[in-house]
Parts: C-alpha cells; structure tokens; sequence
DNA sequence: AGCGTCACCCGGACGC
DNA sequence: TGCGTCCGGGTGACGC
C-alpha cells in the first residue's frame, strides 16, 4: 500500500526520469485510454477526457499520499490507495490486465495507472486544494518540530495507532509506516495521545520521520504483490512479522487489531503504560 | 469529537 | 484440481 516514502519514489522518478525514461515534465497528453472510467473521481469521465487532451504536465510532486501533476491549465491529482502503481513505459509495450487508466504523452511514452484492486482515484481540478484541503501536515517538512507534534497529540486522548493513520493530523503515514514509527518510539499502539510525556513525544517525532526516511531510503516497500522498485519490506521490525522475533529484544512480535487494521508490535519494547 | 461499522474491490491464501 | 470463503488496506459515509 503506497504511503508517503512510495508515493514520493514514484514522484522522483516521474519527475526527473533515470536512464531508462524521460522526465515527465515538459510532456503532453495527447490522448488517455479509459478502461474503467469509474477510476476518474472528478470531473466525469467524458468531461476529463474533453479536459485533459492536450494538457501539458509541467511538474511532478506529493501532498501526503497524493499524487500531484500540475499542468499548464488546472491540476491533475492521483491517489494510488491500496493497490495503485504509475510506470512510464514505451506506447506499444505490453499493457497488464490491471492498467486500467493510460495516459498517452508526447514522444511515445504512456503513463499506465495499474490498480488491480481499483480502490485509486483521478482527479482533475482548477484548484488542487480542492482535493487536497484538510490534509495535515507534512511530517518531514522543516516546520513539522517535536513541539507541533506534541502540540497536536495533546489536543486529542485517541489511541496513538488510528491518530497516526487520520491523514487530517498528519499526512503520508499507513499501516506499514505507522507500525514502524511507533515500535521505534517504543510505544504502545493504544496509548492515549493526551498521555505522551515531553520525552516520549520526542520519540515518537524521531520514530516516525526515521521510519518515513529509512523508507525513503530504500525506495519505499514493494509488498502486495506490486514491485516497484523499492526494497524496505526487507527492514521491517514489526510490519507484518507476528511470531517473529522483535529485532531490537527477540521477543515475538504480537499482532492485535486497532480500529479494523492490523496493529503489529513488540510487547516488551512498547508496554500498554509508560516507563 | 471520537469511535465502530460498512462500502468500495479483488488476488491470493486457505480449507475442504 | 477446483470450488467456496475470508482477508486486507485507504478513505469516506454514516450512526451512535
């Protein structure tokens, strides 16, 4: 499932292209295959087709987990979900059975928009904040202290686990990443966030930007059976490993389930109270 | 406000 | 081998 640091490797390498492809910007879409127009969330599907022909992308960035292609009229925004990929390929190259929206830019190149599970989203906007307002904020940006996050934990007493995952508090973090952040910070995924100590919202800071860019580091995971490149599902400490043992004591590795998700962890390094 | 639940999807894992 | 069932995951809607 694409969060920040995959979303963001997808970004780069769209953005300045490798020795294999192009950068993106600068490129025109001269034409768009909709194999399954319910992939587009906005404007309707004919009217993005109107729309987006001989659009211009002049820019590839993220907003959270939020793809964002601004063009030289309006903005395009993608959100993978669960299951989305975005690949630059040479037209004519085998289209998979999942590619359910391709973009078809100048030059011979397509941007394929594969989603098996079709959960992923176009939007195509004047204003991006119009998909993007609410998002909070980014966790790796400069302004993102220690002190704006215990600032916010404080104005809540949730649960840590489902906190990490509300996009409204802070954006780019899901299942794997969350997990990861709070084994790091050696916090229990249930801890009320009201209840952080000075000390452990200084952890919880580091775990979570530590974890973000250890992800990024390794190009973000490549799991679910999406490869793409990536290579951090070989550094998880809890993400998926229940049974196993916690890398920092040994001690199995314990998977409850927190508001419907999946919730790994390490009973010995993060205890239901603080130390 | 926050929490639980459901819906959206479907490949893959699992049980028989 | 083949069929049925369940699961997971990001997000939004809805009800309490």
């Amino acid at each position: 499932m694409p969060e920040l640091p995959e979303v963001e490797t997808i970004a780069r390498m769209l953005r300045v292209g490798s020795t294999t492809q192009p950068p993106v910007p600068g490129r025109t879409i001269d034409g768009v295959t909709l194999r399954w127009p319910r992939h587009i969330a906005t404007p309707g599907a004919p009217r993005f087709r109107r729309e987006i022909l001989g659009r211009t992308i002049r820019d590839v960035s993220r907003r959270g987990k939020y793809l964002v292609f601004p063009l030289d009229q309006g903005t395009m925004l993608i959100h993978l979900k669960m299951s989305g990929d975005l690949a630059l390929l040479p037209t004519g190259s085998p289209v998979g059975p999942y590619d359910h929206t391709v973009f078809h830019l100048d030059g011979g190149w397509d941007l394929r928009f594969g989603d098996a599970r079709k959960f992923g989203k176009v939007f195509l906007v004047d204003d991006p904040n119009a998909v993007l307002t609410g998002l909070g904020p980014e966790p790796l940006a400069a302004g993102f202290t220690a002190r704006t996050l215990g600032g916010r934990l404080h104005g809540h007493a949730r649960a840590l686990k489902p906190l990490l995952l509300d996009q409204t508090f802070v954006a780019g973090l899901g299942n794997i990443y969350a997990d990861e952040a709070l084994h790091r910070a050696r916090l229990h995924p249930l801890r009320r966030s009201n209840s952080l100590t000075p000390t452990e919202v200084q952890r919880l800071w580091r775990g979570m930007r530590g974890a973000l860019r250890a992800g990024l580091r390794h190009n973000g995971a490549s799991i679910d059976w999406v490869y793409r490149g990536g290579e951090y599902q070989n550094h998880f400490r809890v993400y998926q490993r229940e049974g196993r043992p916690c890398p920092v004591c040994r001690t199995p590795v314990r998977r409850i389930v927190v508001g419907q998700r999946g919730t790994h962890y390490c009973p010995s390094c993060q205890p239901r109270r603080g130390h």
